[in-house]
DNA sequence: ATATAATGGTAATTTCAATTACCATACTCA
DNA sequence: TGAGTATGGTAATTGAAATTACCATTATAT
């Protein structure tokens, strides 16, 4: 049955997925992830071409649902502080998730082996997260609640500082993950500083 | 000579560094780095005791030479503004330079390896620099020019916003490395909004 | 100057992991 | 149901690279 097929498939995606990004693609075997499977090598030749090919199938799943998930945010210019706290709300939450640390510190690793990868990781993540926090600034800046800028670029300082608060810790080993209401404090004071920077 | 063995092993030291910091740690081999400088396998088993010990003093050393330089930054608490810029100046010069460039990538690689390495190397080099930033704006919150804050946590800030406009897109590859000329102006409108949001 | 110790080079040795070969079994469709 | 095809498992094969063995050479110290 294909369906058979289908859920080895998930099952070995699965797998490799939690073992890429914990250890990383290069210290992964094929035998690591069939031992955690069963079945055989054959199972991942005769469903991903090779290792790279089931890296592939993985980074653009992974990536892919994230991008489905910036598209939902929703901003209301009629609040801009409330606004921008839920939106660093909700990448606070997105950069915590072990999956997206994952992805992240796999992608650091491999960047040079997969530089098309990391750069489609790069555009359906990262990039559109800020591409719509910047149309939401625009937006505001042309309602006179914001002063002109480059509104990319006020978006990205925008997310810096927000993604290195988390992830510095992370991939230099130098602070224990932290949970998201622990954060919440540090996050308001981002959004105070921002705005009192970029407001009229 | 002591002299001679001296000289093979800064010439070791440097060659490694540059392979490391090109194609990471682990995709560098022995004879990789042999190729390069001459002699053999057993200059760097007698000099290092192995590949991580080579590793070790490199990073040390990388680490060091940054950790220096962290300490001769200045501040003048009586010119704010000028103070960040030239901070700012100074950090974006130094997150451009290859070999810290090269640095990080290779920790973000080989973190989980070598994970007192990476902490070593965040103690002596960016908590460094936060914590010099710190310093200079408690001063200037007891001065009365800025806003009771807690210090650490706006200086992380300001210099997320810095480091990841340069390495962003060295990290994802999604853009090409630009010149401190060209960031200039980026750096200016960091400094802007960051004053504009902290100050009293 | 020579016995002893350190050093360097070449060629094993060992380990690990990706990929492939080959055979047995299970499926498909007439 | 049975020929033909696809799939899965086990056991090679291959290649890379770290580490070590061993011999030759050079340096050191009395």
């Amino acid at each position: 049955m294909t369906k058979n097929k289908i859920n080895k498939k998930d099952k070995i995606i699965k797998a490799a997925a939690d073992l890429f990004f914990e250890k990383g693609f290069s210290n992964t075997s094929i035998d690591d992830i069939i031992k955690v499977t069963g079945g055989s090598k054959r199972d991942i030749y005769n469903g991903f071409g090779n290792k790279s090919g089931l890296l592939s199938e993985i980074i653009r799943l992974y990536t892919d649902r994230v991008s489905h998930e910036v598209r939902l945010e929703r901003f209301d210019e009629n609040d801009l502080e409330s606004s921008l706290k839920e939106f660093a709300y909700g990448l606070a939450h997105s950069y915590m998730r072990p999956e997206i640390i994952g992805l992240y510190t796999m992608i650091y690793k491999e960047v040079k082996l997969f530089p098309d990868l990391a750069l489609e990781f790069y555009e359906k993540g990262p990039m559109l997260g800020t591409l719509k926090l910047s149309e939401f600034l625009q937006n505001c800046m042309n309602n006179g609640q914001l002063n002109k800028s480059p509104n990319y670029k006020l978006a990205s300082f925008f997310i810096s500082m927000i993604r290195d608060r988390i992830h510095s810790g992370v991939f230099l080993n130098s602070s224990e993950p932290v949970s998201l209401e622990e954060l919440k404090e540090d996050v308001d004071l981002v959004v105070e500083i921002f705005l009192n920077g970029v407001k009229k």
